[in-house]
DNA sequence: TCCCGAAGTTCGATTTAAATG
DNA sequence: GCATTTAAATCGAACTTCGGG
């Protein structure tokens, strides 16, 4: 394998043009594969690929770059990449880049405003030719999204539901998802169900809910407002644990009976079933637990929760496929059409609930 | 905030030369803060820069990369992502590097071979000034490191002892890791411990195990070798869950007792607390289980999780700081001199282990 | 006109050398 | 010589234009 030199000397495209005996043009034509690459005769492209070999030469991306505009290169943006979340659909996003031949410039902006600005500036910068955005904590605000949509560059969001057809989403089907996961609780013989809703802020709350009240109806059951509580809001992915156990404490101490619990999301369900097995509340014995995400840890506790799944791998794929679809365009001077995806999400039953005897 | 344009079209230094009266090489002095720029009156300073916010001017990366031979980025590259490990040390890479202006370039080798060399290919064209490296399952392999070394690029490694001085290794000190998990476990007055050992060709189990012994000698804690299983060799994360279900259930069939488990890291752990529960062994009631690592899971699953911690965040962070020094030194045109840090690993107390009765 | 190849311009910023008063 | 400013060369690749056979 002969290759780079190693030390700091490049060799440029005139020093192959030298080693094979033609111009740089011929050289840059040859290897670049260009149009007009074939008028040159076979003999004249073995001779300069040969010489391009044998000396090591790499393109330079700086020159390349300043000449095309181009830099192949993708900004993804992450708002805590402390969250499970994250996890797989980074790997998502990463490996579909990848077979597209881009790289990802990664950032995280802690659920920082200052952090998201100064990042936007780099990235901007650097003149990425696209924007993954996983806005799992998203501080919602208006202005972040409109200093965004000016530069023009296609845009996915993951996890934070928008119209408009500036900037693309990809997001869970939360309606569906809630729905799942009570009709689970339900056809196990649940009724006295325990609910811990996700905080007024978060977009994915109410869209869940929604999908537990159409399932309480159509089965007609019944929710007892005592035992529906609500998350604060918070940015912290490990406030949610804490939350989880304090509020289930307090609906323990109410002493009012239930025998299940359908947590927000698989944070909550682990704070819960701490404060249930606290309270000698086996679970899922005693009472079943829901989760919603399907995090690594849930697979890997003891007992292994029952979630309704987030194809997280899958999202951040399509948020790629979508962004780089509008690189394409911007290419081709053709518009930028914006998508909205809605993925379905999928119940994995597990270990934490089960039949009602 | 009088800001880009958003439509593509870009100012250039020569768009601001002309706006503000002065020559573009003038501009670039005043807005670069230049040696020569101490001759330049601040009347003529204040009018190039107003008249550069006014234009929105954003200097072009890749004009000054292609100038300058410098890129600002840094590569880096994870084995597998997918290794709940990795999350905390990459917001210790990400935090230190935005610290100092620099931008991570995310690669994950999934354990191929084949996506090493790609990557690394992609990381040298784009000239990355340094690579972290965070190979937790890394497939050692000579023949990688060399093509590495020769790229004569400031390189620390993660995980991954090394000696010789052309790239530097943050590892944990496995040994005091594993003398402090027996430690605390025979603190705890256990006698019949189980152990289950690293995979061979993981660099981390042999001195792990050393630490275990020792710990073993010095209280004179009889190590049954029946009690003591291995971890197959494997490059999957999950695999470990696995291996730790099934071997622990081979401990338990053979009828031997013990009273504390101690498992080569958090993930076998989670295997060894569901076999344990399944055969009706209760953690920490019937069994106490210690780990390693400290995964983000340990804390969330209930029995919390005893666990050695690894200083991840500060691993990913010293990290950077070495490559960061590297870059520094490569820029002065000083030799580079690698590191090699070992840090200390932290007892993590939770609910998996209690005191013998 | 078709084929092959080269000279020269461009991308945008930095820097050296030099020109003014 | 000094303070102030600038023309011109440079970085490396890609593209446009042109000439000779």
């Amino acid at each position: 394998m002969p290759h780079s030199k190693g030390n700091g000397s490049m060799v440029t495209i005139r020093d192959v043009a030298k080693a094979s005996g033609f111009s740089s043009t011929t050289v840059s034509i040859v290897l670049n594969d260009a149009p007009l690459a074939r008028y040159i005769p076979p003999v004249t492209k073995k001779r300069i690929e040969r010489a391009a070999e044998k000396l090591g030469y790499r393109p330079n991306q700086f020159a390349r770059s300043l000449r095309s505009k181009r830099s192949h290169t993708v900004g993804v943006m992450v708002f805590d990449m402390t969250d499970p979340y994250c996890t797989l659909v980074l790997r998502g996003i990463e490996n579909t880049l990848y077979q597209a031949s881009y790289l990802p410039i990664l950032t995280d902006v802690h659920n920082e405003r200052s952090r998201f600005e100064g990042y936007l500036e780099m990235l901007l910068d650097r003149r990425i030719e696209g924007l993954v955005v996983l806005a799992n904590w998203l501080f919602l605000d208006i202005n972040l999204l409109a200093d965004l949509e000016k530069s023009s560059i296609p845009t996915a969001l993951i996890d934070c539901e928008l119209k408009g057809d500036s900037m693309s989403s990809v997001i869970v089907d939360n309606e569906l998802g809630g729905y799942a996961a009570l009709d689970h609780l339900h056809s196990l013989g649940h009724r006295k169900i325990a609910f811990i809703r996700g905080p007024k802020t978060l977009a994915d709350s109410s869209p869940r809910w929604r999908g537990v009240r159409n399932c309480a109806k159509i089965h007609g059951i019944e929710l007892n407002s005592h035992l529906i509580v609500e998350l604060p809001d918070s940015r912290d992915p490990l406030s949610s644990f804490e939350a989880g156990q304090k509020l289930t404490e307090t609906l323990i101490k109410q002493e009012l009976p239930f025998t299940a619990l359908l947590a927000f999301d698989d944070m909550t369900a682990f704070g819960a079933i701490r404060a249930l097995t606290n309270a000698g509340m086996r679970v899922p014995e005693k009472c079943s637990v829901i989760g919603f995400d399907d995090v690594a840890a849930s697979a890997l506790c003891t007992p292994a929760l029952t979630t309704v799944r987030q194809p997280m791998e899958a999202m951040g794929t399509d948020a790629v496929r979508i962004v780089l679809e509008g690189i394409q365009s911007v290419l081709e001077k053709r518009e930028v059409i914006a998508h909205h995806r809605k993925m379905a999400p999928e119940l994995v039953v597990r270990d934490s609930t089960r039949r009602l005897m």
